[in-house]
DNA sequence: TCCATCTATTGAAGATCGTCAATACGATGA
DNA sequence: TCATCGTATTGACGATCTTCAATAGATGGA
């Protein structure tokens, strides 16, 4: 059983343990479809390929994306390729226009505010903290 | 094939398609190195549960997480928790201290600042953009 | 009209993930 | 010592994801 940096959290008073696990009676969780909005860009992210081609759209002035080069500069073919840029399009992170041939992409900064609130301030989007009934938590349960 | 909100994307000036592709011939990526950890904490939050299991370790005093009714709120067996739980302390977003028989957890805000900071401002860790070889892009590739 | 270019889609295969039942482990209290 | 509690691990199953080969579609130029 695996130990971390025990000593980075701190210690709960002496005797309160159970009055720590939570404020409120009843404490919330997010609420799962709140969770799910986050997940669903967490999961548009969660792969090399896509942070790049995020980071790269961001990057280029007018975002057009030339599949010509990249496949061979992220090491896939272009069908992965594509399959990433819509994959970045169905999560809404990035916006696509189609212009004769070649596709320009832009960076969708709306559907990122709300994941890089949460990741800075995860406390922030959580509603009152709590642990469930009244007197839970060590001592309690 | 779809198109989003094209009028979102500037257009590129008559004439400068090519250029527009990218600033500096042979543009770099955003390393991959940097990308698979920046994937590994979207990864660790790409599942509402674990958000909302980050969302309330940040939001309780002395991030206590108690098992004994997490499950139930948040609609899982018990082994389910215990794993995402081991899934965000494996990816740095939680480190955790176990006292008795309670284990303690609390948010890692070093490992999620460098993932913040992307998904704010997805350009500012890319390296000098660019698409390939000069003249790469509409009319040029 | 035909060909080239850029991009998307389909299908398949292998890898990864989320889930739970069953079980195990360590800590604590009687 | 034994029972209970809180938590972790194992194994298995179904779902999802990433990848590429093959192919298709739209656009533009000759």
């Amino acid at each position: 059983m695996t130990t971390t940096r025990a000593d980075r959290l701190p210690a709960p008073p002496e005797g309160t343990a159970a009055e720590d696990c939570g404020a409120a009676s009843g404490g919330a969780l997010l609420a799962l479809d709140a969770a799910e909005r986050l997940a669903e860009v967490a999961k548009a992210l969660a792969d090399p390929t896509r942070i790049r081609l995020v980071a790269y759209v961001a990057a280029v002035e007018g975002g057009t994306v030339c599949a010509c080069h990249l496949p061979a500069e992220l090491g896939i073919s272009q069908p992965t390729l594509s399959h990433h840029l819509r994959r970045l399009v169905d999560a809404g992170v990035l916006e696509r226009a189609q212009r004769g041939r070649w596709a320009h992409y832009a960076v969708v900064d709306e559907a990122l505010a709300p994941f890089a609130a949460f990741v800075t301030a995860p406390a922030g989007v959580a509603p009152t903290a709590g642990c469930g009934p009244a007197g839970c938590g060590p001592a309690a349960c």
